[in-house]
Parts: structure tokens; C-alpha cells; sequence
DNA sequence: GTCTATAGTCGGATAGAC
DNA sequence: GTCTATCCGACTATAGAC
């Protein structure tokens, strides 16, 4: 066959998942989307729950080490990074999803936020028990960029961040209905990014 | 009795909303909570979905008249107003929600998210319909203050903040919990406010 | 590994007595 | 308006045949 269940099942869980959230997709959904037996989730996965995880570990996997790499270079330069040089490293990787599947950043950041507001908090525990890491370390980046900035403000501003992006393609495709209809702008996972950027860079920049 | 069935529902149902999101919050729950009968529930709201938006509703209208009132000062005063002063106008009210009831903001502003990102659209819809005026005034407030702004780009902004704002207010516990573990500092939701205003006020202002 | 069948639970909603 | 009792659909999970 061309493709296993395991990775039907998880194709097509993620984009329920970030379509209709953790709660509001059942396994019976799942299942039919990817046209495989209902009983296959508990044999291949276990329970529902350890199936979001495996959702979420996927893009971590892939994304995590990308920008953790970068972060790295700039906390080992010799040169000291500007704001602008962090962000785009968290970027590139941010891009480099898109490349590999098909709307797999909007999916990332919709799951990503997800999983940071659906209720119970243990996917909260789980994501930034694999974020962590990063975390520290764009810490760090922003440090060398922006040295006036208290670690408490770093901190609270890449929430900052990570709340517009999440927030924005959580209900992107909204906002882009609107757009379309007022603005006559068609725009595209990219093109909001970039609209994104400056606002992003001013505010994690501003005056302390 | 001190408090009527209708309101004992919709004080324990918008807790328990925001705490857990509304497909985790069953009808079950809120009653007991709320020491009612489940049947009452259907008897004054008619069904879980009409219950959820009269919850949105009691925040909407004491909300929404307070900012608009404020955004049409600034589009008919003889002065053009600044950034700065726009984004007070829309936090005023915010703050005023605290002072009505115990964490008022922080539960308005969570519902707000929820409403935003679960599941189904038709809360987005509910949102939109009582928010599209509000929004059009703060749209012309800041062209006003801003006027090489584009709308386009007013309403873009305009929402990434509403996304830092909501999504920084679902993960409030567990990023205030994080700051005092790392940072030893004890955060509550105006400071929190505070410390998201120049993040804000600098993207809404930043460059083009 | 994949299927059917079903156990067991919990959800929203309502009928009808008071 | 409030209660009990209940219907009925949907869910996760599993046992057991193939």
C-alpha cells in the first residue's frame, strides 16, 4: 500500500486537529478521514491522547533542532546578532515546514496554540518540556541582540510573540475572508507572515 | 434568594468556560457548580450553545459601549489623537471590567480567545457581528493618530494584537507560574497589562 | 495488523410531576 | 420555576475472531 495506517492516521488527525481543535474531533473522525478501522488509533497509538502527542512530536521533531541550530550560531558568534537576525532564524525553519507538506506551518502554529489553550495543561507540559530548550537559548540570542532587555522581559515578550503568531493563524482563515472582502487582498501563509514581521520586531524592540 | 437561578448559571458557566473551553465544560459541571438543577439550564438559556453566548454577551455589552464611546472622542476631536492615547481609551474598560467584578478582565479576555479559536465559527460569527462597529471606530481612531497606516494594514494589526493580548491571557497561570519560578516575580493581570502596552503600542506604530 | 461487535461512560435535551 | 427520571446519541476503549 502506498502509505502505512500509522501515517494516515496522523495525516489526517493533524488537520483535524488544528481545523476543529483536540476536543471537538473525535477518533471516529479520524479514522473515516483516513479510511482506516476505528480500532487501529488504540493499536498503533494507544489512547487519543498519546495520538495529539505524536501529532505535536512530529513537527517538534523537524522544527525544534532547526531553530535551536540557529540560536546556537548567534549566541557564538563573534559579532553580536541584531533583533532582525534572531527572527529570521525562527523563521527559515518556519518556512522550511511549508516546504515539506503543504500548509505545515499554519498546521504547526494552529496545533502549536492549540495546545497551549485547550484545556487540560498537560499538552501545555508537553510542549514546553520539548520547547524549553529553544526557549533558553533564543533567550540568550535576544540577550546578545538587545542587551538593555531584563531576561523577565525577554521572556515575557516572546510570549508576546508566540501568542500574535498562534493567535493570527488560529483564526487566519477568518481574517483573510475579511480581508479578501474589504481589502481585496488575497494573501497567503507567507504573505502574512511578512506583515507580520515588522510588527513583531517593533514591539519584542520597543523602549523598556 | 440572594442570587437567581439565571445568573448562578452564567457566573459558574463563564468561570468553568474559561478555565477549561467550552467543548470541555459540560452542562453537568456548570449546574453543579452553580448548585442548580441540570433541567434549569435548558429552562432559562435553551440549549448549551445560546447559554455560551449569553455568557460572551453580559461582557460584550458592558464592554463594547465603554470603548466605542471612548474611540468616538478621538475621531471628532479637534486634535488628532496619538497611538498611545488610543490604545488607553481601549484599556480603560478593560481595567473598568476588574473593578465590576474579580478577575473580570482576564475572563473576558480569555472568552474572548475561546470564542475566537474553538471550534465551530458560529462564535466568531456572534463576535464579529457585536464587535464590527467597535472595530470600525478604532479602525478610524488610529487612522487619525497613524495616518500613513493603511487600513488594511489598521486591521491586520489591530488583530495580531488582539491575538498577544488573548493568547497571553490563556496561558497567564502558566506563564505567571513560570516568571515566579524563574524570575521571582509575582504578576497579576494589570501588570501583565502594563507590561504588554509599549510591546503593543510599538507594533501597532512600527514602520511599514 | 486489521476487523466486528460491544462494553461502559458521558453528553445534551426533554417529559411530566410538583 | 424547579425537580426527578429518563431517552438517546456519541464517545473512548477493548475483547476476540480472522
Amino acid at each position: 500500500m502506498r502509505q502505512g495506517t500509522k501515517s494516515k492516521i496522523l495525516d489526517a488527525a493533524e488537520r483535524l486537529f488544528a481545523e476543529r481543535g483536540f476536543a471537538d474531533t473525535s477518533l471516529r473522525l479520524i479514522t473515516s478521514h483516513a479510511e482506516v478501522n476505528l480500532a487501529s488509533v488504540n493499536y498503533h497509538f494507544g489512547s487519543k491522547k498519546e495520538l495529539i502527542q505524536a501529532v505535536l512530536m512530529r513537527y517538534l521533531e523537524q522544527f525544534m533542532p532547526l531553530v535551536d541550530e540557529a540560536m546556537l550560531q548567534h549566541i557564538e558568534a563573534d559579532n553580536a546578532p541584531n533583533l532582525k537576525q534572531v527572527f529570521s532564524s525562527f523563521l527559515d525553519p518556519l518556512l522550511e515546514i511549508n516546504k515539506v507538506k503543504k500548509h505545515g506551518t499554519a498546521t504547526f502554529l494552529l496545533l502549536l496554540g492549540r495546545g497551549y489553550t485547550d484545556s487540560q495543561g498537560h499538552l501545555r507540559r508537553f510542549i514546553t518540556h520539548h520547547f524549553g530548550e529553544v526557549l533558553s537559548h533564543f533567550q540568550q540570542a535576544v540577550r546578545r541582540a538587545y542587551p538593555e532587555l531584563s531576561d523577565s522581559d525577554i521572556f515575557w515578550r516572546l510570549h508576546f510573540t508566540l501568542g500574535t503568531v498562534v493567535f493570527t493563524m488560529a483564526s487566519s482563515t477568518a481574517l483573510k475572508d475579511i480581508a479578501s472582502a474589504d481589502f481585496n487582498e488575497d494573501i497567503n501563509t507567507e504573505a502574512l507572515i511578512k506583515k507580520v514581521i515588522p510588527y513583531l520586531a517593533a514591539g519584542v524592540g520597543a523602549p523598556i
